[in-house]
DNA sequence: TATGAGATCCGCT
DNA sequence: GCGGATCTCATAA
């Protein structure tokens, strides 16, 4: 079944009011497939949140381009995150895929994760793409005739809104939204200052 | 259950 | 070379 034709209608407008909109969406990939039921809206480069917030790179450049794609990123030196593109062509805002429910596939997600619980499967942005088998390669896929489909769902009749996670720029705009009563919404966490990696020099590291 | 710190690689400066 | 839109494990209460 193809995608919504309604999908470029939906990720019209700002980042912050498509996000909601975006609840209870159908994110699938092969067989798996995960209901939203947290998201996080980035602007362009007028949020300092955002990636996009110091211009356009190779990196975020897919966060230029047409809405409908996936922009893909790693992090933490061992996660991979993914996020909607929307807005017109040239408007670099994105939604973030925090977490979702895992509706079908589900034998493959716990494959994929071994001795997690369903509730944890897709419970942050790192294990709904890993759940999903969403890599770095996928960034740039077309959601509506790619190998990763997003099917527009109907929205929770309400929402919730709160603070962005782990950010350290702009942490005070509410652009984190998630539905009441879900057991895969996690709970917020401020961003922490990371104590680097303590390197003695010239010592002998396997003492 | 809550809190704290480590792990680990890519992109940008 | 440094920081990051995170997750997991270990320890304490």
């Amino acid at each position: 079944m193809s995608a919504s034709p309604d999908l470029g209608e939906l990720l019209r407008g700002p980042a912050e009011e498509v996000a909601p909109r975006l609840l209870n969406a159908v994110v699938r990939h092969g067989d798996v497939a995960v209901r939203l039921t947290e998201v996080e809206a980035y602007a362009g480069p007028a949020d300092p949140g955002s990636h996009a917030f110091r211009g356009r790179t190779a990196r975020n450049e897919v966060m230029f381009g047409p809405p409908g794609h996936l922009y893909c990123y790693f992090t933490y030196g061992m996660h991979v995150c993914a996020n909607v593109v929307t807005g017109p062509e040239g408007t670099a805002s994105a939604v973030l895929l925090r977490a979702g429910e895992v509706v079908d596939g589900l034998e493959v997600a716990r494959s994929r994760r071994p001795g997690s619980s369903d509730r944890d499967l897709a419970r942050g942005p790192a294990r709904l793409c890993r759940a999903l088998g969403i890599e770095l390669s996928h960034g740039g896929t077309d959601l509506r005739t790619g190998e990763i489909t997003l099917e527009v769902g109907t929205p929770p009749a309400r929402w919730e809104a709160g603070p962005r996670v782990g950010l350290r720029g702009a942490p005070d705009r509410p652009w984190r939204f998630w539905t009441p009563g879900e057991r895969s919404v996690s709970a917020y966490r401020a961003a922490v200052t990371r104590v680097r990696r303590p390197r003695v020099d010239g010592a002998d590291p396997t003492t």
